[in-house]
DNA sequence: CAAGACTCCTGTCAGC
DNA sequence: TGCTGACAGGAGTCTT
């Protein structure tokens, strides 16, 4: 399931494919995602390009001199560049971009935990992203920003992590990830940290996000890069996925708990 | 206001 | 072999 690292790079991808390519056609084949799919992309997007294509969160951002198209992958979206070949769309396809030179990108998601809307101001200032907290890689992320954060809630630090409020794009994989790397116990309270562990958090962030990025994500499931590639950071986990299975560490086995639905993992021996 | 529960959805897999 | 049910989980929204 993609997160940060994982949008970042279809990010790129897209980007590189597709940004001053103009559009000709735009089809929605199904509707219903988390949002109903807006229907003025069939007539805002032909005739236009995408001048940028970014990311902030897990959010993508889909830059035209009209709007922008905000697309988030929920769980199992996929965005694919392809040839257009002509046929029938995929399945679970929802919206189909065609351009001029042949290719199209296709918004494809099983679950429909997904979200592709539009805005026609400024996308920071769409609800779903004004709130957004800082990005982990920027520099407004530090131990300072984290520390005044983490005083003000009591929820256990592995929840805080998860918010987007708090810090933008870390989900449930990266959290247990980064944790285990910061030896500290997914339970623990946010307000419990001292200055030095969020000094540590910073910087395990910034050190799990990037070495991610440099495998290519991580591929458990759904996840694929623009081309239909698959990442490899999926086997580079320390903890996720790794239930009774030696601490890379200290080699107590791995303990799997459910913490507000999620499934969490952590050593317990290694972090406090 | 904070924090927890609930909700959307379908593919996959364990167990019988 | 085929059915059933548990599970996976981002994040908005509703409830406490």
């Amino acid at each position: 399931m993609p997160e940060l690292p994982e949008v970042e790079i279809i990010c790129r991808g897209l980007a590189t494919k597709l940004v001053g390519e103009p559009i000709v056609k735009v089809v929605i084949h199904e509707a219903n995602l988390r949002w109903r799919v807006p229907e003025i992309i069939l007539t805002a997007l032909p005739g236009t390009s995408f001048q940028s294509i970014t990311r902030r969160a897990k959010y993508l951002l889909l830059a035209t001199e009209k709007g922008t198209a905000i697309v988030h992958l929920g769980l199992t979206g996929r965005m694919i560049v392809t040839k257009n070949l002509g046929g029938k769309p995929s399945l679970h396809e929802h919206v189909t971009i065609n351009f001029k030179n042949g290719l199209q990108l296709k918004f494809i998601d099983s679950r429909k935990f997904g979200a592709f809307l539009w805005t026609d101001e400024d996308p920071a200032q769409h609800k779903l992203l004004k709130n957004l907290g800082p990005e982990p890689l920027s520099d407004e992320f530090d131990a300072a920003y984290l520390y005044q954060k983490v005083r003000r809630h009591k929820i256990a630090i592995k929840q805080f992590l998860m918010v987007g409020d708090n810090v933008a794009g870390i989900g449930n994989i990266y959290a247990s990830e980064v944790l285990f790397l910061a030896r500290l116990h997914p339970l623990k309270s946010a307000s419990e940290l001292s200055l030095d562990d969020c000094k540590l958090l910073v910087d395990v962030s910034r050190k799990v996000l990037k070495r991610a990025l440099a495998k290519g994500g991580s591929s458990i499931r759904d996840f694929a890069h623009s081309d239909g590639s698959a990442g490899d950071f999926q086997n580079c986990f320390h903890v996720y996925g790794r239930t009774g299975l030696p601490c890379l560490i200290c080699k107590t086995p791995i303990a799997t708990m459910r913490l507000n639905q999620r499934s969490t993992f952590y050593c317990p021996t290694c972090q406090k």
